[in-house]
RNA sequence: GGGCGUAUAGCUCAGCUGGCUAGAGCGCCACGUUGACAUCGUGGAGGUCACAGGUUCGAGUCCUGUUACGCCCACCA
């Protein structure tokens, strides 16, 4: 028999069990039990490029808790770890820590090595496609490993053995193999049109990400001419686009504007005739009423650029720069090209924000506004503040220039979509208003192609014909078998590789996929999906996705689609959603504001199961505040059960010295009745909470059972514990205080499992099977409790606990210790009050000292809100 | 502009389908070293449950409106 020990050393403990948990294996998922049996966790994979943070401890706590409670009912857990490295962020950092850039044009450097000691001014050194993407390996290996050490030793139950990242061969293979198949669905597509363009990383990005971001801008007022006579005045923040005006259009319904519909008007400084036209999406109340389409402004440009028969005047080059134009020529006619080429080369090459200025000037400067009188700018342009759309990882706005793209075909989806996220269920619920809402707010299909490099390659390459021209309408898909390819460096079926680039050859579409392309296949890859059959059916669809509210139009949404296009099935039945951790000020803690606390530190100062247990007080989708002082309440609560075990366990080693504990049976008096009877309800709860994902509930229950327990059973029954005699009521005490203790410690093993693994291994351990480890013993049921009898009185620990506490009050008034002897009692109360008394009242006595024959209970009327009234008088001394 | 959420002791939060004479922990005050626990124990003082109406025998709990904060969405002229 272990010897308990006197102290608790978390950091030890915590060591010692993750090794050991290591070694027996007891987080693995067993591939051989059938799904009925089985619980899947879709574990969203870190952003590993990112910072360590203390939100990754607060959500994967989240997660980790409802499998512990899964695998003690006894489910097979699947449980793995992903790390998403694949994307933008990975190159990023990888820009910054090595000070490259990648240039795709050159050839791979076989000595070139990557380092680490850039100096801040030196400039970004160009390196290979391949190179770049070997460093992003390096740098994201180390990442994962920093997140791989932080939850260990978070203790998350997670399935070491099942790891994969988002870049890697198999991810790409799925990825690759979800794209062939919606190819053979024709649910993708590739087209040459204006697409939202992040300038900066030079990048098509999809509706999902971008935001809107409030910035300062100016209103310009510009008046346009009539043909035929008149003028009128539109306003705009984006003079620069004045050249890539296709038409100018009001709304039908606008007697103001309707004599001009059909008329042309005619561009100030560029003089561009254009068409003055109704349309519907012009809103009378706003600006002037009347306002010009640009070739791109914004959205409704391109939607209503899509629906007319109009030239495209592309005028935004890739960089944001204005491009060269020639004006006088195809959609660039103008009834004096002379003017409009000399003002253009004033704009040529100026970023679109310098262009603006300066094009303002112009047109402030230009005396010849319609009918050759003032200037074309009415006033001086007025400080405006608005929304501007930004991809949400750049710096500047986004630009809609024309490009060629993969796009899914999701705008034909809405309804379908939302009966899938009616199938699903969402916790809490008003999160799948989030998605819905995003569903039918859609207006673009999912652009899936990206201008980057460390990605997942199309599995696509297109035929060069005889004159030398990419024919994007004759592409060659990759075979399943191959795949992955990357279609820059192997070569498709048929071909060889001096053909690449040659007339009568291919060439690889060089982009990457969005890496959301990949994300949303999270529960593919783990499954095997379109590789293994077999292991697809025992893990898809899965249990539960658990993953933060920001992303559900992101990670939820586009796993929902796939899952839709691929198999017409959900991917998971749950969807649980983690709040925020917010600072002191209530502001959401993001290294970009500088608040973020890293967890290596918390988990040392505040031990592991401490910090478990502030994360797990945090109801779900529920935003935190970060308060250091609920770290100390997860310690202390740790450290109770440190003290109470070694108190039952000494106990029970006193009172059983041949090491067998009195069965469920030897429960027989009333205070241990009624303990009992708290247990069952405890379990009841905590199971109800739990089964409804509410493990914030559950803990609460368990903590505030366990804390009573503690306070007031024990100090009740140390007398008949500790009794010398080995009566039934010891034998009935000793019963009780370990069914309570196994009770407890598996009710709290999920949250705090270092410090329940710890006491349970000091005497409750089996040598082997589930009851080896608190984690995988069964989680407490009611049949546990059968054999032992519903205690007579309802009420017996509630009276035994009132009148406890007037005693004690009575004597921290008195300022005298809690042992002193209490030489006169008088109880009264309604007789059942009474009687519910009386069966505890033998160990109410002994924990209050009260001297023999010292009690008197009389039937009558307590004072309101209470059961009992009482009179109590001291003893004169300590011995009474 | 539309939608969602939150507002309960100084602080962090519980209060399920209405019965509360509103709870817990922390903090604060006082007391106590009793043989699990001084990284402790015991007791106490703290709230017109954001505001205004309404439904009801009865509302922190339901309805309507208002305010504050947070989030999501929205074509940015």
């Amino acid at each position: 028999m272990r010897e308990i020990p006197k102290k608790y050393d978390p950091a030890e403990a915590e060591r010692r069990w993750q090794e050991s948990w290591e070694t027996s294996r007891i987080h693995a998922w067993d591939p051989a039990r059938g799904r009925d049996e089985t619980f899947v966790v879709d574990t969203p994979p870190p952003t590993v490029s990112g910072s360590l943070h203390v939100g990754h401890v607060f959500s994967y706590t989240h997660q980790d808790l409802i499998v512990r409670y899964q695998r003690m009912l006894g489910k097979n857990i699947s449980y793995p770890m992903g790390w998403d490295d694949n994307g933008l962020p990975t190159e990023r950092r990888v820009q910054n820590v090595f000070g490259i850039r990648c240039e795709p044009t050159l050839a791979p450097d076989p000595a070139w090595e990557p380092r680490r000691d850039k100096k801040k001014g030196e400039p970004a050194e160009d390196v290979s496609r391949a190179d770049f993407i070997r460093v992003c390996e390096i740098l994201t290996q180390e990442d994962e490993k920093a997140f791989e050490d932080l939850f260990r030793r978070l203790g998350l139950s997670i399935d070491w053995s099942s790891t994969y990242a988002t870049i890697d061969a198999h991810s790409r293979r799925i990825s690759q193999a979800s794209f062939l198949d919606m190819v053979a669905k024709g649910e993708v597509y590739q087209t040459e049109a204006p697409t939202m363009w992040d300038v900066d990383f030079r990048t098509a990005v999809a509706q999902a990400e971008v935001e809107d971001r409030e910035k300062g801008g100016h209103m310009h007022v510009i008046r346009f001419a009539v043909e035929g006579g008149g003028e009128f005045r539109i306003m705009t923040t984006r003079p620069e686009l004045l050249a890539a005006c296709i038409a100018v259009v009001a709304h039908p319904d606008d007697e103001r504007f309707r004599p001009y519909f059909g008329k042309t008007a005619v561009t100030p400084l560029f003089g561009a005739e254009v068409p003055i036209l109704p349309a519907e999406h012009a809103d009378p109340e706003k600006g002037t009423g009347i306002l010009m389409v640009c070739t791109f402004g914004d959205a409704t440009d391109v939607e209503w650029w899509k629906q007319q028969d109009l030239p495209v005047k592309q005028v935004v080059g890739l960089d944001g720069c204005l491009l060269p134009v020639t004006f006088g020529e195809g959609p660039f006619a103008s009834r004096d090209p002379e003017r409009a080429q000399s003002a253009w080369a004033e704009l040529t090459g100026l970023y679109v924000k310098k262009a603006r200025q300066r094009v303002a000037e112009l047109l402030a400067e230009d005396g010849t506004g319609p009918g050759g009188e003032g200037a074309a700018l009415v006033g001086a342009p007025e400080e405006i503040s608005h929304p501007v759309k930004h991809y949400e990882k750049g710096e500047r706005p986004l630009e809609f220039v024309t490009t060629r793209q993969w796009f899914v075909r999701i705008l034909d989806k809405k309804d379908d979509l939302l009966e899938q996220g009616r199938k699903i269920a969402w916790h809490p619920d008003y999160m799948r208003k989030r998605y819905e809402s995003w569903v039918e707010g859609l207006n673009q299909d999912w652009c899936i192609s990206r201008q980057r490099y460390f990605g997942v390659p199309f599995p696509v390459w297109y035929e060069i014909d005889e004159n030398g021209a990419t024919r994007h309408d004759r592409p060659i898909h990759a075979e399943a078998a191959i795949l992955p390819v990357d279609p820059l460096s192997d070569v498709p079926t048929g071909y060889t590789e001096d053909q690449r680039g040659k007339p009568g050859g291919f060439t690889g579409d060089p982009d990457v996929m969005d890496t959301w392309a990949t994300s949303s296949l999270t529960p593919q890859i783990q499954s095997h999906w379109s590789r293994d059959a077999g292991r697809h059916a025992k893990l898809f669809p899965m249990d539960v996705r658990p993953q933060s509210h920001e992303i559900i139009r992101t990670w939820a949404f586009y796993t929902i689609v796939k899952a839709w296009l691929h198999e017409r099935e959900i991917p998971w039945k749950h969807v649980v959603i983690s709040g925020w951790i917010l600072d002191p000020d209530r502001k959401k803690m993001s290294k970009s504001k500088g608040n973020v606390v890293t967890p290596g530190h918390l988990l040392d100062q505040h031990s592991v199961d401490g910090v478990r247990y502030w994360a797990a007080r945090a109801r779900l989708g529920q935003d935190t505040a970060f308060d250091e002082k609920v770290f100390g309440i997860g310690k202390k609560l740790a450290t109770k059960i440190f003290n109470a075990s070694r108190f039952v366990f000494t106990q029970i080693d006193n009172a059983c010295g041949d090491g067998v504990v009195p069965g469920r049976g030897a429960i027989g008096c009333p205070l241990d009745l009624a303990l009992v009877e708290r247990l069952r309800r405890a379990v009841a709860q905590a199971t109800r909470a739990f089964e409804a994902f509410d493990y914030a509930a559950a803990l609460q229950v368990a903590e505030e059972s366990f804390w009573s327990f503690c306070d007031h059973y024990v100090e009740l029954v140390k007398v008949r514990s500790y009794a010398a005699e080995d009566g039934h009521e010891r034998r009935s005490a000793v019963a009780a205080l370990q069914l309570a203790m196994r009770t407890y410690l598996r009710l709290l093993a999920p949250f705090l499992p270092y410090i329940t693994e710890e006491v349970w291994s000091w005497r409750l351990a089996a040598p082997e099977g589930r009851e080896a480890s608190v984690h995988t013993a069964p989680w407490p049921v009611a049949a546990e409790f059968d054999g032992v009898p519903a205690p007579a009185h309802a009420a017996g620990f509630e009276a035994a606990v009132e009148v406890t506490t007037k005693i004690r009050g009575a004597k921290t008034a008195a300022q005298k210790s809690l042992r002193w002897p209490v030489s006169r009692l008088v109880v009264r109360g309604a007789a059942e009050d009474l009687a519910a008394l009386e069966a505890v009242m033998g160990d109410v006595a002994e924990a209050a000292n009260l001297a023999a024959g010292a009690l008197e209970l009389v039937p009558g009327e307590p004072s309101p809100g209470d059961r009992f009234a009482v009179e109590i008088t001291l003893a004169e001394t300590a011995e009474g």
